[in-house]
DNA sequence: AGAGCTAATGCAATATTGTTGCATTTAGCT
DNA sequence: AGCTAAATGCAACAATATTGCATTAGCTCT
């Protein structure tokens, strides 16, 4: 997974570097969203350092390809879990134990293009987030 | 509109201050999100002044309330233009100019309610983003 | 494999954004 | 007018994010 995105950024011209892979690497093992110092601080623990500058840096570049998102809600970051559908990124956020889940569906978009064309606004990509209970912490 | 909002607070137990006044002003006359900071150097530049911690914390309690939103893309504060839907935030984000417009939808929340509630999760509000062009910009 | 070139990293400094504790002030009540 | 709890301002600090520049390290091409 961490090597289809890599491939992913070699084809758009950036290097399959150290810290690259590393950031997908506990990006990848993480449900929740991770801050930039987060990140860094997951790292430390494993002995490994990176710059806080590189992994904001790092950041960018998967959230201008779509490999990763900026979780509007808390700032943290989460790997992409799609691929689907152009533009359109949703997620499930857990108010109880933080957990994330992404989903994408075409009818939702439409039905939100619909509501804004009706306004004369353009929508060209979608982002929601939806706060509320996983089912794990539902049960309690 | 401002005096609306603060009944509601006075309604909530909260007081009726010059702060909070001054916050609620400027929000309506705006269409664009704000900074807490942006907040205080436009009441400066009115010959104003308010401790920025005194506007987060105006700004907290609006948000409690919904009276105001934070727009999780840029971090600023808009006020609520509606009172429709419960937990239904939907703003159209203008990429080019940065306006903003609030809409609501039952149709949409169910939507997305039915999609979670496939995968477990009972969501209990919902803030979506659509960043595009609004009618004026489109034009160009 | 090694050399060279350019992109990427690390560092230091700084800017921006957000928070906390406490003394002082003020809105709303009697 | 006076009382009291709530709210503000201040100061200090914490967390998050950005910039410029010197150094390092991927990648390409022999």
């Amino acid at each position: 997974m961490v090597q289809d995105s890599i491939r992913i950024l070699q084809a758009q011209g950036h290097k399959a570097t150290r810290p690259r892979k590393l950031v997908l690497e506990i990006l990848e093992e993480m449900d929740r969203p991770l801050s930039p110092y987060d990140i860094q601080e997951v790292l430390r623990q494993r002995g490994k350092y990176l710059n806080h500058v590189t992994i904001y840096r790092v950041l960018d570049i998967l959230c201008s390809l779509n490999l990763a998102h900026k979780m509007l809600s808390s700032g943290g970051f989460v790997r992409c879990s799609l691929d689907m559908v152009e533009g359109c990124h949703r997620f499930m956020v857990c108010q109880h134990c933080g957990a994330i889940r992404e989903f994408a569906d075409k009818e939702l978009c439409q039905g939100e293009n619909e509501f804004a064309r009706n306004f004369g606004f353009h929508a060209e990509h979608h982002h929601s987030e939806l706060a509320g209970l996983c089912s794990r912490c539902y049960r309690k």
